[in-house]
RNA sequence: GGCCAGGUAGCUCAGUCGGUAGAGCAGAGGACUGAAAAUCCUCGUGUCGGCAGUUCGAUUCUGUCCCUGGCCA
């Protein structure tokens, strides 16, 4: 429909109702969908990640979900660079790209680049850890407030999470992560970009939507689907798989540490505040159009739209 | 019907030896560079169940009524 190679990003919240228009977009322009959702990636995790079913992904191909084990983690870079192969196969089949998702930090790292820093190395962080644990989080922070005292002053002394990876920048490195950071990000993106974000625009709506949708989870099966990889053996809550909203409280559950009732409480709980995060993230993007999944006629509408 | 324990933020509760009150959770806003569905930061006025009494002053003490739970009939 246009000769600009120009790519669609379709974001928002969880349960926005993204992939049925990225489906509908399928049907109505020449394309082919990659997804952008650290969640989706993993082989296994189908009913708790509200991935597109079987028949779906058959019809309508979605490319970068059930690329990895449970066992691993994925990571931005990791995206970074498998998004790029995926984008570039499909302008050269001569079609446009539609990346949809909710994971802001992955479309933000296509868009912009990311710095070269280097990769995680999990040895120093387990490590790194163990000291948090023994010396508490505070002295790792005053630590790199020695080394780094910019990144100290960024990351708050209560964020294990960030405080660990600017240690462990240091230690592979030799360079603090403030002066790596500050040489820039690296390969930003080459083409134009239609940003489409699917949000309600009421707040309780998307509040009903995550909870009856938890409920239809847990009827069609994700206490079966957790406890497979529950009884696996070697998944453990420490991994990022096992952490995500729903299969962390399924996991508690099987544990014996939670009652049904309350894991069914505290999943709807999280996914309402994932939600709330990505439309933070969302918030923060430029040049983006908002559409309300309620309104009618958002096809055509943005099909209009992609003709400008 | 009698006795006992309660009724305080959306929820669970703390507290005020009488000077109109604060935690956790929820919720809202924000941050975000190889774990990101992760990891963090900020934000707390509510007829302290109703009415009356005592008091300069009652959410706090007294009386009464209403409601909830438990025990006894």
């Amino acid at each position: 429909m246009t000769d600009k190679p120009f790519v669609i990003f379709i974001m928002g919240p969880t349960a926005s109702g993204k992939t049925d228009l990225a489906v509908q977009l399928h049907e109505n322009i020449d394309c082919e969908i990659i997804s952008v959702d650290s969640a989706l990636v993993y082989r296994g995790m189908d009913i708790g990640t509200a991935k597109p079913d079987k028949a779906l992904l058959e019809k309508v191909p979605h490319r970068l979900i059930d690329i990895c084990d449970p066992l691993e983690s994925y990571s931005a870079a990791r995206f970074l660079q498998d998004a790029n192969e995926a984008i570039k196969e499909i302008q050269e089949k001569g079609k446009m790209p539609v990346l949809v998702g909710g994971t802001g930090l992955y479309f933000r790292a296509l868009e912009q680049g990311l710095a070269e820093l280097p990769e995680a190395n999990y040895r120093i962080r387990a490590r790194l850890e163990e000291e948090g644990e023994t010396e508490g989080w505070q002295s790792l922070h005053t630590r790199l407030s020695q080394i780094d005292p910019a990144a100290a002053a960024r990351i708050n002394e209560n964020d294990p999470q960030r405080i660990q990876r600017a240690l462990e920048v240091y230690e592979i490195t030799g360079e603090t992560m403030t002066s790596l950071l500050s040489e820039g990000r690296k390969q930003a993106f080459p083409f134009p970009i239609k940003k489409i974000i699917m949000s309600p625009e009421d707040r309780s709506i998307l509040h009903e939507r995550v909870k009856q949708r938890f409920i239809a989870m847990l009827k069609s099966g994700l206490i079966e689907e957790v406890e497979t990889l529950y009884q696996r053996g070697d998944l453990s809550l420490s991994l990022p798989s096992m952490r995500l909203v729903g299969y962390r409280q399924v996991w508690r559950y099987l544990d014996g540490q939670t009652s049904y009732e309350e894991m069914q409480e505290h999943a709807i709980i999280a996914t309402r505040q994932l939600a709330k995060r990505q439309i933070t993230w969302c918030r923060s993007e430029t040049n983006a159009d908002w559409y309300d999944p309620l309104e009618s006629g958002i096809l055509s509408k943005i099909l209009e739209n992609l003709k400008n």
